[in-house]
DNA sequence: ACCTGAACACCGTTCAAGT
DNA sequence: ACCTGAACACCGTTCAAGT
């Protein structure tokens, strides 16, 4: 046990993928979008710029990683930790405590996966640029599968006809990413830069969209000025969730249980 | 009529807002999103690239106004001009289907605005990027409004409860922003560079997202794996209009007509 | 194999200087 | 007022050279 041999806990921790991208995600989260560069991953890693690409390959493909890591960790896990599927044999104990999937409604698990990533959007506001750039990108690869799988298992879950399944799941995902985007809270300023975010701020800005819509001119747009007043008070949680449930009666009222 | 006062079509026009504009949705659809460039747009206007600031300020800004125009000429006019109902000066793809006539119902009437944008998207696939971007970018202003208020007037026309008005049309919006965002149908090709986009493609594109869902570990990914082709055979017109849809039936079951 | 860091080919933006 | 275009302060990425 030299006393030199062991300096992991924070000295010259060798540089990894995983290392990288955790950086990155820190970067992002304290700088703003535009705060994530090579120059400023390295310095932050203590090593030069020229390293990142010995694990990483690409600023994109770096973006995407962090996008990945933190919609992970922000929906469900894909298999349920207690007990392995693998192993069939294995009694179960006549007391044993359902499973978390079946203690609640599909419905209501469809709004956690949702929450789960509106939450995680509001602590990391570059995700959402970075979930909707994905979406364009590599519409069916990168991060959308994970979210495809978290909400289609509910779809599957409800009284879906099976042909169904993809359009109805696709449909919820689509909202959800929409609506998400949405919520970044990220004002204008020249993309990048810290985020603000106080309650008084938010509502200041809510304020200065409502007068905007007030101002404009009543013969072409009369429906935003009737409603000016009403976006200024709605709240953002609320809302998301009254989107969710639409399309919740949507599905079912679609396909009655029977 | 003088021979050599207006030589306004193609030489020495004046450098104008309207025109950097236009030329930057040009460079758009021709070179793709890595292809508008203050020096390209300066070459392409013949003049230096510091000229192109003294009219628009910003490269976001430019991107805003370009994103803006493309959509204003997508949905339908915000005045209806009181004697002709068609419009003749909208530039329309040579293969674009007609679209639903606003003539009928309100439901009808927001597919057709939905689908405007989505065909919108299919001519200009940078679009759609940009239209997210927007969107996360200055939630309420910019873009947005134009296609809130397009949307909330026919939601307006439905039996939806007033107080309803702003969360219905939020819900239907974030969707259609959503899905549109989806299809881009830009690879995954490091962004920039002309855009693919014969049937072939697309087809080989899907199945190549077909065959990576169902090479997934089925023990993660069971409904990905069990809906892989479903996906590879989805058609992104329908499936589109499919979750309009579904919103429209809860929208209505929720509020029905009395 | 892994890392260094100068160098390259780009960006957006500015600004003294021209007309 | 409008435009020019060199210059500035950045980027992402590469690659000979080190260990």
């Amino acid at each position: 046990m030299g006393t030199q041999t062991r300096q992991s806990q924070r000295r010259r921790q060798v540089l990894s993928r995983e290392r990288i991208v955790e950086a990155a995600v820190e970067l992002l989260d304290t700088e703003g979008e535009g705060g994530l560069t090579v120059r400023a991953l390295a310095e932050r890693l203590s090593t030069g710029s020229g390293a990142i690409y010995h694990h990483v390959g690409n600023m994109g493909e770096l973006l995407q990683a962090a996008t990945a890591t933190v919609v992970a960790a922000a929906l469900p896990p894909l298999r349920t930790s207690t007990v392995s599927p693998q192993n069939p044999d294995a009694p179960r104990p006549p007391d044993a405590p359902q499973t978390p999937d079946s203690t609640g409604s599909p419905e209501d698990a469809i709004r956690a996966v949702a929450l789960g990533l509106f939450d995680a959007v509001l602590e990391h506001p570059w995700l959402a640029a970075q979930l909707a750039a994905q979406l364009t990108r590599s519409p069916w690869g990168a991060v959308t599968p994970r979210i495809f799988e978290s909400i289609g298992r509910q779809v599957r879950a409800l009284d879906v006809p099976r042909r169904d399944w993809f359009a109805t799941t696709s449909t919820l995902v689509h909202y959800i990413l929409g609506a998400t985007a949405q919520n970044a809270q990220t004002p204008d300023g020249t993309d990048g830069g810290p985020f603000p975010e106080t309650a008084a701020e938010r509502s200041e800005f809510l304020d200065a969209a409502s007068r905007a819509w007030q101002d404009l001119d009543p013969d072409d747009y009369p429906f935003l000025h009737d409603i000016a007043d009403q976006m200024r008070e709605h709240e953002d949680r609320e809302q998301f969730l009254t989107g969710i449930g639409l399309i919740l009666t949507g599905i079912t009222a679609g396909a009655p249980a029977g």
